[in-house]
DNA sequence: TTTTTTGCAAAACCTTTGCAGTTGG
DNA sequence: CCAACTGCAAAGGTTTTGCAAAAAA
């Protein structure tokens, strides 16, 4: 039920910034290892295992599934990596150096909206004043009608 | 990525009315049917199919967990049941008789807080009008840090 | 009797784990 | 060389599905 937490408080912009991390805490630099951070520099979204899979094998690599779970896992340790959950598909990660984000996703049509997360602040505060919570969207995401869904939802009735 | 829509806008308050509605959707109402839904108007709390089947089992009752689902299925969709996910856990049901809430959810220490949908019509309020989006947590519920956790987080820095 | 519903077994889906063998440094 | 890492196979947890047998109306 938790976040990992963040080993060091570094940004990690580049292969070798993460592959220096990787070593000062003990770990290799494996091929394996590079080509799932390859993969993960050149995605644009929170992509699946399984799409990471596919990234390598449509390179020629080849990667089993429990291998990258495990980096995956690894990475997240490290705070180089973040995952999020969208509706019930499986975990999307991303490296937070590409950007801290929090999530808007539609439980009707499943769009998702991706935001800074300075644009939730308001939000945040008042639902700090009246519970306590520290709300946070970027493991779970935010869900609702997106609107276009809740536009379609008024005129049905 | 749907809540199932409300087949009709009536109340199910007791067992019987809920029959009277399986009966007129073509539906029977046969010994499992009455036994998961006693089980639901007992609970205080939504329920994991896995812990109707155990509270059937304790009262010398069985049912297989497929039936359940299927049985849970079908009243989602006469309205009469919803369901709600915390965490990475099984889905949890409950019947909509018992009041709709809407959930915050410590992803560091698995806290639930259930509340009444009118307590966050703020925060609704201003998500609409920052984002269009028509934010509801009863079926992935709010999620962050709870008072303590978020107290602790401020205190460890 | 006819249609719905059930139990059982199997599978689907995502993720984790054990272990023996391989590889990076 | 030796710890770290990988593939493979298997299992874990939740939910769905197919089908023949049973039960409701």
């Amino acid at each position: 039920m938790t976040e990992s937490p963040r080993a060091t408080p570094l940004a990690f912009e580049t292969l070798d910034d993460v592959a220096a991390a990787i070593r000062s805490s003990g770990g290799r630099l494996s091929a394996a290892r590079r080509m799932i951070l390859e993969e993960l520099f050149a995605a644009d979204a929170p992509v699946s295992a399984e799409r990471i899979a596919d990234g390598l094998a449509a390179r020629g690599g080849s990667l089993d599934l429990a291998s990258i779970y495990r980096n995956l896992e690894r990475l997240e340790a490290l705070g180089v990596v973040h995952h999020v959950h969208f509706g019930h598909g499986p975990g999307l990660y991303s490296l937070l150096v590409q950007g801290e984000r929090e999530y808007l996703v539609c439980e009707r049509c499943g769009n998702v909206t991706s935001v800074e997360p300075a644009r939730l602040d308001a939000a945040r505060d008042l639902i700090r004043g009246d519970f306590g919570y520290e709300a946070r969207f970027s493991h779970f995401p935010l869900t609702g009608l997106c609107p276009d869904c809740a536009e379609r939802e008024r005129a049905a009735g």
